[in-house]
RNA sequence: GGGCGCUUAGCUCAGUUGGUUCAGAGCACUUGGUUUACACCCAAGGGGUCAGGGGUUCGAAUCCCUUAGCGCCCACCA
């Protein structure tokens, strides 16, 4: 049973993840255990990976592993988010590269398209995701415009606007004159930009004074429909009632007072724009001022905007400013930096604008959502964004769910007039026909007189209800899948989607199911470069995840990745991290292939040596044991890994194998031998959830196992008592191995040439590890004497005393200064300890612990001291 | 403008309710070592006045105040 020479990743890694599909380890049903489930994140449908998924999904596959190990009926569902504007955006720039206009198809004719391009690039991600050796249920894949998914929104939809909390309203609402439609609030980025303020002069009706504001925006001038002053602004107490001229458009428009305006900032003087800013409308609708809508849905000027017509506002801006320039209505221009919305997608700058759109009213379904996160049902990691979530929810503004995008789920509103008021909602155009009959009493309408509204839903009212829909627990409530996966476990995603994700999945938890989605949500870091740099693809600074994971094997990819990202710290990604990785897998490989190796004598007695070092390293598993249980408990996954690593690395690789090997070419005893591999095997059960491929593939060398024996589903390792005596014991014994050395070093002597050691004798000296200090460091003897040994090399562990005879190797001169150092600094210590115990408010306010451990190291520091003093008494002698 | 968080070794970070170890880890670095599983290795070692200042306390990286720098979230000042 040998192992290769060399580890190869890559033939290792397809072959165990075809193993595990071939034997549908992944795949989870309703039974008698405890289910533990993970919903991913769905990525756009049409999406690449990224390093942010490979971090996002390294996690939720060490979870969803670990669980699996730990008996519980595992489950992760994959699937896909159709992501409606981006989708829709990718398909727009795609047809026009073939020179179709979105413009100059049907509906039908461009969700042809759109399905076509679902296809055909579809589920790439997902294909990746397995590279990575994702341990999804993939027959549970779901897309959230599968049948039963778009119908659990649409019933959804139906559902809230009978209960009056879905409305239809004409509000100011953010648009996207790039993609042509509305967004969010939340969709909206805001951005510092260097900008100017320009003042503009408007004449004052019937006379020839002027009066100057200060605006941003000279474009919209021309749909001023007032000016606005501070009724208490002494400076402009002469222009009340009366009426402004805006230059260029020569309208007349009124000047209204408003405590609203700052008298501070600007010139005190407010031109009103009703039609393009929130702030104005309110003072439009407080002051029943007109409203006059400038724009077309580009974005460019309408026939209001007189001979600016057709233009774009951008240029319009820099046009116009020239044109006042010229008539002498510019005063002055600053510069300003102000804050300018973009779309989250588009990145187009966002206009203002007033229209029809679907709303929902947000502020009694957050209220248990909030709770929630509160009272700790729904635990955020780490806890610093319950602050930020409370501050969202508790200002929660109605959320604008309808888009003027085609691809998505279409909004089940019909239309058969041409009333505000005349529409129904149902879930089909069937139902709708009854309802219009029925409201309208007019029972000779027909489906043909019905039109559903064109405008499809926000992505996010559909993965909104994501933990719910992809167990069908919308359309069916009382199914078995949901009654037994919901609520979900854990949630893996980034902090940008705190809001547009997680906290409305939580509203629709509570809403549709009465009880949250999932019980933690762990909020991951943004993946950037070293420079800090976000990673994205329009800086060219994220290397492709398909490439790391050929260079350095994807568990190389996925311990690099965990190395250094504790929850909610931004990773600063290095490809040395990879490299460590990659070096932890040759690690494990080596180790394994030097067990795996050994030719077993059973005629051979156990060596002592072994004995104690087995024992020593059962205790130092179960400590690390507890350790990892405690880091997964707080999703400390970094510290989680770093405990497994440190005990593989340092105590199984670098003492216990060498503390038991046998010497070159030497057959090992037959109980030394099973007792390592049994270690190794579990080893290899708390490595599978880091590094699940390297793991797999020592576990089948180790012996010939039947699919049920496979490391993936085998049961997580036993806990048992940890013999911390004997792990103090073994830390002085390393230490003594420390200083021999030491001194092999300092005195040239090669490792291969046995010396021997005196230890003198006290009561406190330990032997449980005297043979593995024989064997660690190749001593011909290692005696017990009760006086020191004249003319030998001497080191101090505790206060134990080693010596080590070399002929006349010593340098007196130079011990004796070594050991001044040490006494002084010993003494120095001990004072410091007395002058604590001797303070009396200390011995009163200290807890008795640590007045106990000063009286221990006030003792050590002592009987060191002594040792010490005897030493230099011997060297001067 | 409001709120939250951060500042500990060259880098990335731990440091639980103030008290076991003159402050820890991994990486990097320095020195030495290769016929013995692994140079993707082994051994030894250097490196921090815990951002600055002040305070509370027997005792502060840890609590309080303050200054500076950085980051994030939210918000309709033209």
């Amino acid at each position: 049973m040998a192992l290769d020479a060399k580890y190869d990743s890559k033939s290792v890694e397809e072959k165990w993840y075809s193993y595990w599909m071939d034997n549908n380890y992944f795949h989870s049903e309703v039974d008698d255990r405890e289910a533990y489930t993970i919903v991913i994140p769905p990525p756009n449908v049409t999406g690449v990976l990224h390093m942010g998924h490979m971090l996002n999904n390294t996690i939720q596959d060490v979870l969803i592993r670990r669980a699996r190990l730990k008996g519980y009926n595992a489950c992760w569902v994959p699937g896909t988010d159709h992501a409606s504007i981006a989708t829709e955006a990718k398909v727009v720039a795609k047809l026009k590269e073939q020179g179709i206009d979105k413009n100059d198809l049907t509906r039908e004719e461009f969700l042809e398209h759109a399905w076509e391009w679902t296809h055909k690039h579809g589920g790439i991600i997902l294909e990746q995701l397995k590279k990575l050796g994702a341990s999804c249920d993939w027959e549970r894949t779901a897309f959230t415009m599968d049948d039963n998914l778009s119908a659990s929104v649409i019933k959804v939809f139906v559902d809230l606007y009978k209960k009056g909390l879905i409305y239809r309203g004409y509000r100011m609402v953010n648009w996207d004159p790039q993609a042509k439609t509305t967004l969010s609030d939340e969709e909206v980025i805001y951005e510092e930009k260097q900008g100017n303020l320009y003042y503009l002069k408007y004449k004052i009706e019937g006379s020839e004074d002027t009066l100057t504001i200060a605006t941003t925006r000279p474009e919209t001038i021309m749909g001023d429909t007032a000016i606005c002053i501070n009724p208490n602004d002494e400076r402009f107490t002469h222009l009340k009632g009366k009426k402004a001229i805006i230059p260029i458009a020569n309208r007349v428009i009124p000047i209204i007072e408003d405590e609203y305006v700052d008298i501070e900032f600007g010139t005190g003087c407010l031109k009103v724009t009703p039609a393009h800013d929130p702030n104005d409308k309110v003072l439009g609708d407080k002051h029943n001022l007109e409203v006059v809508d400038i724009f077309n849905d580009d974005a460019t000027l309408n026939s209001f905007g007189l001979h600016y017509e057709g233009k774009d506002r951008f240029v319009v801006r820099k046009e116009i400013i020239k044109e006042l320039e010229d008539l002498g209505a510019l005063e002055k221009t600053e510069t300003h930096l102000n804050k300018v919305g973009t779309s989250e997608r588009t990145k187009a700058v966002i206009e203002p604008k007033l229209s029809d759109q679907w709303f929902l009213k947000m502020e009694g379904l957050a209220k248990p959502a909030l709770d929630a996160v509160l009272d700790k049902n729904v635990n955020l990691v780490p806890e610093k964004f319950i602050n930020t979530y409370r501050y969202w929810m508790e200002n929660v503004r109605d959320w604008n769910i309808s888009r003027q995008l085609w691809w998505g789920h279409q909004i089940p509103a019909y239309f058969y007039g041409d009333g505000k008021e005349d529409f129904v909602v149902a879930e089909n155009k069937e139902e709708a026909l009854a309802l219009a009959k029925e409201k309208t009493g007019n029972t000779s309408l027909q489906e043909v007189d019905l039109t559903q509204d064109p405008d499809a839903l926000d992505t996010w009212f559909s993965s909104w209800l994501w933990p719910m829909s992809v167990f069908n627990g919308i359309l069916e409530p009382d199914n078995k899948e949901i009654n037994y996966y919901y609520p979900t476990n854990d949630l893996v995603t980034a902090p940008e989607i705190l809001f547009f994700w997680v906290a409305r999945m939580i509203i629709a938890g509570y809403e549709y199911r009465g009880e949250k989605p999932f019980t933690n949500v762990y909020l991951t870091g943004i993946v950037r470069d070293k420079q800090r740099r976000k990673m994205s693809k329009s800086l060219g600074n994220s290397p492709d995840p398909l490439d790391l994971i050929d260079l350095y094997g994807a568990d190389g990819i996925r311990v690099g990745m965990l190395l250094s990202s504790p929850a909610g710290n931004d990773l600063m990604f290095d490809e040395d991290l990879c490299k460590q990785g990659s070096a932890f897998v040759n690690k494990i490989f080596n180790a394994s292939r030097l067990v795996l190796g050994w030719e077993v004598d059973s005629t051979i007695q156990q060596p002592e040596a072994s004995v104690v070092a087995l024992n020593w390293y059962r205790s130092k598993f179960q400590k690390a044991l507890v350790e990892l249980e405690n880091n997964y408990d707080k999703y400390r996954i970094s510290d989680a890994l770093m405990t497994t690593y440190k005990l593989i690395y340092d105590d199984f690789c670098g003492w216990l194998l060498e503390m038991i090997k046998p010497a070159y070419q030497a057959p090992i005893d037959a109980k030394t031998y099973q007792e390592v591999i049994e270690i190794l095997e579990n080893n290899l059960k708390i490595l599978h959830p880091f590094v699940p491929f390297i793991s797999e593939e020592i576990w089948q060398e180790i012996s010939d196992r039947t699919p049920n024996e496979a490391l993936i589903i085998a049961s997580w390792p036993k806990e048992a008592s940890v013999d911390t005596d004997l792990i103090k014991k073994f830390e002085i014994a390393s230490d003594v191995i420390s200083g021999i050395r030491t001194i092999r070093k300092e005195k040239n002597i090669p490792f291969k040439e046995t010396i021997q050691v005196s230890i003198l004798n006290n009561q406190k000296v330990d032997a449980t590890f005297d043979s593995v200090i024989s064997k660690m460091g190749n001593l011909s003897s290692f005696e017990y004497v009760n006086e020191k040994v004249e003319g030998a090399l001497s080191f101090r562990v505790k206060s134990n005393e080693y010596f080590i005879p070399i002929s006349g190797a010593i340098n007196v001169e130079e011990e004796i200064k070594k050991l001044n150092e040490e006494l002084i600094y010993t003494e120095g210590f001990l004072k410091s300890v007395q002058k604590k115990l001797q303070n009396e408010r200390f011995v009163n306010n200290a807890p008795e612990q640590v007045i106990v451990n000063e009286r221990k190291k006030e003792a050590d520091a002592e009987a060191k001291i002594a040792t010490l003093k005897s030493s230099l008494a011997g060297l001067q002698a």
